[in-house]
DNA sequence: TTGGAAAGTCAACAAGGCTGACTTAAAATC
DNA sequence: GATTTTAAGTCAGCCTTGTTGACTTTCCAA
C-alpha cells in the first residue's frame, strides 16, 4: 500500500483537497477510535462490575431490549459470537431473573427472549450512563459533526454488518 | 436520566433543532460504535492470527512505531493496562525479534522500546490494512464528515485520555 | 418418515485482562 | 552515606469471553 493518495493533492485531479486522506490523518482517526472506544465502554463497565457481569452481558441486554422477543439465532447473528459463548452469558442472565426465554408459538424450537422488570431496570441504568456520555459528546460537537460521525462509522462497516445495523427488527412473536 | 432533552425541541429555547439528541439518535450512535469497531479491528486480526499474536500485540507495535524509544511506563499509560499484562505481550515480541529493548542512557532504569526491521514490517502490514479500510470510509464520507467524526470521538474521550491522544510524543533516546 | 434446523450442553483451551507479592537496579532524597 | 522511591520485571493465580468439537433433544418440513 502507501498509494499516491497519501500525498494529499492529486495533481491533475478535480481540484478537491484530499489532505484528509494522508496517512497521518488516517492514523489520527485510528487512534481516536481506539481511545474513544475505551471511554465509550468505561461507564457501563463500572456498573457491570457491581453485578458480576461483563461487557458480553451488556450487549445481550441491549439487543434484547432493542428487539424484544428476538430469537437466540437472531441474537447470535447480531453479536457475531458462537452459540456456546452466547449461551453461557444468556444462561447467567436467565438464572438471575434478568431475561425470560419463552418457547415460540409458531415454531416451538425457537426461544424468544424478553427482559424481565429486573433486567429492564439494569439495562436502563447501563443505557443511561452510556447515553449521557454520548449526549455530552453530541452536544459539544453539534449536529453537523454528528452526521459526519455516523456517516464515517457506517462507511467503516462491512456491507453485511451495515445491513444488520439498519435492519434490526424481526423478533416479536 | 431521560431528561427533557430527549424530546427534541426545547420549547422556549434558542430555536435550534435538537432532534439529534433524542434517545433514539443516541442509541443509533451507540450501536454504530459497536458495529464499526468490530469491523475496524477485523482486518488486522486476520493477519495477527497467522503470527499467533492478538490485538494486544498490535496495539504495542502501533504505539512503539508511533513513538520510537518510548519507555515501558509511557506505553503503560497509553494502553491503560497493568504492567503484568503489557509485560507478557512485550516479552513475546522481544523474544520473537520484533521489538528491541534498550537500556536508557540518562536513566539506566528505563528501557526504551524500538521496532526491529522484522517488527516494523509486521506493523506496516497491520497499519496498511487498517488504513485501507479507514481510507475507503473517509473517501466515501468526504472531508466534512471526517471532521465531524473526529470531533465527536474526541468529545467522547475522558479529558486525561484526550490529553494522551494529542500529546503522544516523548520517548526518543 | 426422515432430514435438517434451533437450541442447549459438556469439555477443553487460549487470549488478555486483573490482583497481590516480591526482586533487582538505579536514581533521588534526606 | 543511608534510605526511600521509581522503573522494570517476574511468579502465581484468577476471571471473562472468545474459540473448537462432539453430541442431544425437540420439532418443523419436505
Amino acid at each position: 500500500m502507501n498509494t499516491g493518495q497519501a500525498k494529499g493533492l492529486l495533481p491533475g485531479g478535480g481540484g478537491e483537497n484530499l489532505l484528509f486522506l494522508t496517512d497521518d490523518q488516517l492514523r489520527k482517526g485510528i487512534e481516536a477510535m481506539f481511545f474513544a472506544y475505551r471511554d465509550f465502554t468505561a461507564d457501563p463497565d463500572r456498573i457491570l462490575e457491581n453485578h458480576a457481569y461483563g461487557r458480553a452481558h451488556h450487549r445481550a441486554l441491549h439487543f434484547i431490549q432493542r428487539s424484544p422477543g428476538t430469537t437466540v439465532n437472531n441474537l447470535l447473528a447480531i453479536l457475531g459470537v458462537t452459540k456456546q459463548s452466547l449461551n453461557r452469558v444468556l444462561r447467567g442472565l436467565i438464572e438471575d431473573g434478568m431475561v425470560e426465554s419463552r418457547v415460540g408459538r409458531r415454531d416451538k424450537r425457537e426461544r424468544h427472549l424478553h427482559l424481565t422488570e429486573k433486567g429492564a431496570a439494569l439495562e436502563r441504568m447501563l443505557a443511561d450512563v452510556q447515553r449521557a456520555r454520548m449526549r455530552a459528546a453530541y452536544r459539544a460537537a453539534g449536529p453537523a459533526a454528528v452526521a459526519g460521525f455516523r456517516q464515517v462509522l457506517e462507511a467503516m462497516m462491512d456491507p453485511e454488518r451495515r445491513a444488520l445495523y439498519h435492519g434490526i427488527r424481526e423478533g416479536g412473536a
